[in-house]
DNA sequence: AATATTTAATACCGATTGGTATATTTACTA
DNA sequence: TAGTAAATATACCAATCGGTATTAAATATT
């Protein structure tokens, strides 16, 4: 690993927390050089501009995200015990250090569906990649005859989404953890109920 | 209606929509001259500073979305179908103008929750506003034997406002409007399910 | 119509924005 | 260790930011 790499990695790491809390917009040059303790010619030297430096800065948050979930889901051979990685995580994440600052989806995607194009693609694709992984443990979940053949996997992983991202909206914004406790035991029976 | 009421109000009602779309930190002063054809000289002599437009235009985002449901809502009788007027409003709210720019609740929450405590203020008390009338509706539906009373209104209540705004910042992202479809299928489902 | 008062326009403020050209330092290599 | 290339710091840029003091115009009151 090159050192610009390392500087490249080590800006990311420090500044994805405060594009996740602040947005695109909210988040300045001088955010930057502050987190980094970095100028802005090492800065520049690095990335092309503050658009690429949020581009890879969703990347790591989301990246975050994604590890913690498949090291919980790898270790569980059952497809109802991997679903149920979800509302477990989202119960906690006014707790998780990772998700401090609320969902980079969630977050991402209400600023930039109307005003940053690129970041905007990103969000959508993390959704896509979201969505697919749970359509395929549910697939998964059919063939082994863990869960009931007549379960739509699409419907289902949209109603698991939609779920998680309002509760956790909701949560955010008040602080209090009563809408998550909630919606995830109800996504909690939801998955129990796929069950054969 | 004094002059300098009548200006606040045009004022507020050209750039609602700016803040809905840009949010606060991106949407400028310039934004609010442009939107308005006055000059700055006006704005300030109409608002204290550009907080308290941001404010007032919350207020109105979220009233015209109030109305909107209000006028549908008290035309029915039953209860249920008083609770049926959420999910058919959010299935159509890709066309529906007054929520273009997606729901404000959600986009204010997920920029200010973290950034600016007046505008997380007034974003709690809609939520907590919004939820009230879903209980409400929902213990007089029991209290006319319409609605199970075995049913748990706060529960239902948290869990009809998730899946709303998740699938909401879904399709708005996106642009798609097949996670509304099924999220509001499902959701419509849930509803019938709560009579006695 | 004359006057008082409100409202809006003009011109400006310092601070901050994202970004850059150049100088300096650090790190690698011969 | 000298030379070179990469990485960082400095100093600056024009543009824009939110905000204000002053002037001009419109409105209300008498």
């Amino acid at each position: 690993m090159s050192k610009a790499a390392r500087t490249r990695q080590f800006i990311i790491e420090k500044t994805a927390p405060i594009f996740n809390a602040k947005g695109f917009v909210g988040t300045s040059m001088f955010d930057i050089t502050e987190a980094t303790g970095l100028t802005k010619g090492s800065i520049y030297g690095n990335f092309e501009n503050k658009d690429e430096v949020a581009l890879e800065a969703f990347d790591y948050n989301y990246n975050q995200i994604v590890s913690y979930l498949r090291k919980q889901i790898e270790v569980r051979p059952k497809m109802i015990d991997r679903l149920l990685v979800y509302p477990e995580t989202y119960r906690i994440f006014l707790e998780l250090p990772i998700l401090k600052a609320g969902c980079p989806i969630l977050n991402t995607s209400t600023e930039a569906d109307d005003t940053h194009p690129l970041l905007r693609a990103k969000a959508i694709k993390a959704l896509q990649f979201w969505k697919t992984a749970i359509v395929k443990s549910i697939e998964t979940g059919i063939e082994s005859n863990e869960i009931k053949a007549s379960t739509n996997a699409n419907e289902f992983s949209f109603i698991l989404m939609s779920l998680i991202e309002g509760a956790v909206m909701q949560a955010k914004v008040t602080g209090s953890s009563e809408v998550l406790t909630i919606t995830m035991d109800f996504l909690e029976k939801m998955i129990h109920d796929l069950k054969a």
